[in-house]
DNA sequence: CAGTATCCAATGCGATACTG
DNA sequence: CAGTATCGCATTGGATACTG
């Protein structure tokens, strides 16, 4: 980050910053998910970019990676609580968009 | 756009892309506003930037852009009704970033 | 299964200068 | 005042192949 932020906005935006960080904090918002899962959840999403963007949470403290030692390898990644508080802030975002699904995507 | 979303807030996290947008529709939340004074209030944009995010969110119809002939120019930006209705939809995303404006500050 | 390693393309963004 | 025109770097994202 390292930065100073003109409002709560800003900073939250940054925080979610990219195309993925919303969705990848919505599809753990039910719950922990291992990689594997969490890449089919995030649909189009490449395995490079999942991982990037998995660490960059983790930094921010919005996501806790818990590895399982065992053979195959299990890694469960789920929400801080500060993730989930984020991820209620987003709610009213998430709503908007559903409400508006039609008029967004016809925006040439 | 011309794309299609797998849920409401991927679709909403499109409309705000950027790093401005949601300052930009900050901004305008108190009323209209004319490019000079946009410019002041989003500070660090550059004109081109700002011209830029406001013609991508004109035609997402999230803002309005009222030319007032003469001379000096005179241009004003305003939220159209769609405009303020994901503002009120982000406000919340406002508060929790506000709210944890240091813990964000602070992330390495 | 859960990643890394490369490489490449797109584009976002910033700075600056110029114009009706 | 309200833009346009250029230029160029930095970041982001995508595809693919490989590994412990």
């Amino acid at each position: 980050m390292k930065r100073t932020y003109t409002c709560g906005l800003d900073a939250a935006i940054a925080v979610m910053g990219g195309k993925w960080k919303g969705l990848i904090l919505f599809s753990l918002g039910e719950g922990p998910l291992r990689f594997g899962e969490l890449r089919r959840a995030v649909a189009g999403i490449s395995e490079r970019v999942l991982i990037l963007q998995l660490r960059e949470m983790e930094n921010s403290g919005l996501v806790h990676r818990e590895v399982h030692q065992q053979v195959p390898p299990k890694v469960e990644y789920s929400l801080t609580e500060f993730g989930r508080s984020l991820n209620a802030a987003m709610a009213p975002l998430g709503e908007w968009g559903e409400d508006n699904l039609q008029r967004i995507e016809a925006i040439p």
